[in-house]
DNA sequence: AGTCTGACGTACG
DNA sequence: ACGTACGCCAGAC
């Protein structure tokens, strides 16, 4: 599974910018929308490419997510394979990334972590 | 303004 | 592999 680059929607964009949140929500969001279906990130990772280390703010905002599931923060995986939380539950994280292609083992991790850096 | 709490991460026994 | 401890930063209170 490559990963290929998909163009933040428009009007996602527009709605999360002009959403009443924090420069820092925002942020964490739109780079969150950067990352195409079939592939996930981390929490760390996403913090890094804020230039910031906040990746426990990252999991705040996440758990606060206002535009479930259209801000995609079922892609959101803990750095060490396993998958974190998701508002929904995590059983409905499970059936997103199933349905767009990510493999995870039956003890909840995900398989190819490593080619996950975008 | 101070303190606490996370969908986290790293280090160390 | 497992638990504990501590660091991290923004947001809530």
């Amino acid at each position: 599974m490559s990963a290929k680059y998909t163009t933040v929607n428009k009007s996602l964009r527009d709605k999360i910018n002009n959403a009443d949140l924090s420069d820092f929500a925002k942020r964490c969001y739109l780079e969150l929308c950067k990352v195409p279906a079939g592939n996930v990130t981390t929490y760390k990772n996403l913090a890094r490419k804020m230039n910031s280390r906040a990746y426990r703010a990252v999991g705040t905002c996440m758990a606060n997510n206002p535009f479930i599931p259209e801000v995609p923060c079922h892609r959101v995986v803990n750095s060490n394979g396993q998958l974190g939380g998701y508002a929904l539950g995590i059983k409905k994280k499970i059936a997103l990334l199933k349905a767009e292609g990510v493999q995870i083992s039956k003890k909840q991790t995900i398989q190819d972590l490593k080619e996950v850096v975008i």
